[in-house]
DNA sequence: CTTCATGCAAACTGTTTGCAGAGAC
DNA sequence: GTCTCTGCAAACAGTTTGCATGAAG
């Protein structure tokens, strides 16, 4: 995909600001731009791990904030208490995501439609001025539950379909 | 405020899904009704611990996961990684949040143009239609800078500001 | 050659669990 | 009286930090 577009960005965006460009920090660059849905630290460390075992899980972390500070991916937390993290709008597009609260599926949603970006731009006005904020981005999730786990419940308790449940 | 209201109805939630009524179930709606912001579960310990000294944070932490899981209660992770709670929208009706990047404070956002509740209610009908998905709720989330964090930077680092707002 | 980045191990911190005793119904 | 809830302490898991070594510029 842009992955040779976007590796490029990043690696202006480490020396423009003083980072050097390391292996490590372009390998996870590169997994976050090869791969779908939201890995956390580990999964990340793990799937480096496979062809350079030398690169330890502090290393992720480290990245991992390094590149949430130069806006390059952002961090989630969809309510499992694990930092998630996927590349930032610079990179991507604007999306949003879609979140089953029982199976915890993770959908990125990304259709645009033309009202849309009207109507944030708009709401995103009237907060700025409310409210003094200097607004730069946003996010939207719509948790609710997947056809798969909607069939396959017999009878839904309250206890089951909650949002953000982590048991 | 409408504390009576919400903890009546608490109390019925809990026992119409089998779960007791306790002290430290009460005190915990009660807080987090009075309370304004998005406590995380030490606050709560501590808040509650000034008037009784004998409820543990273990206790805390399971009636925030049972408070969760009958939807009393929202849970969230603005990217500190703390979990942090608020009265779900069955007592408050919708409302969503302005973060600060900088600072972190967490800003309630509640205005409803009438525009905006057609609006999102179109976007959850494509989008329940599109994916399969049952959708109960939703959640939007502004990220920017606050007046104070803004002018009190003299020198605004590119770590601390985006460099990259060229969108 | 200087300075930043990395790896390891150990520390930290928020959260969860096991179990015996206390409390709700 | 029964069965759930609670408190304590200890375990856990994700994340961060200190320090010596190694690599980027």
């Amino acid at each position: 995909m842009g992955e040779g577009k976007i590796k490029v960005d990043c690696e202006e965006i480490f020396k423009k600001n003083g980072y050097r460009v390391t292996l490590p920090r372009r390998l996870i660059v590169q997994l976050l731009t090869n791969v779908t849905g939201h890995p956390n630290a580990k999964e990340i460390y793990l799937r480096i791990n496979k062809k350079h075992p030398e690169i330890g899980l502090t290393t992720i972390y480290r990245t991992l904030d390094l590149l949430v500070k130069l806006h390059i991916i952002n961090k989630f937390d969809f309510g499992d208490g694990l930092a998630r993290y996927e590349l930032s709008s610079i990179c991507t597009g604007h999306h949003h995501h879609i979140i089953c609260s029982r199976c915890c599926q993770i959908i990125d949603y990304n259709d645009s439609f033309g009202e849309k970006e009207d109507y944030i731009q708009r709401l995103q006005e009237e907060i700025s001025k409310k409210y003094n904020f200097a607004i730069s981005d946003h996010e939207i999730q719509f948790y609710g539950t997947c056809e798969k786990c909607y069939h396959s419940t017999v009878e839904v308790g309250v206890e089951e379909a909650s949002p953000f449940s982590t048991l």
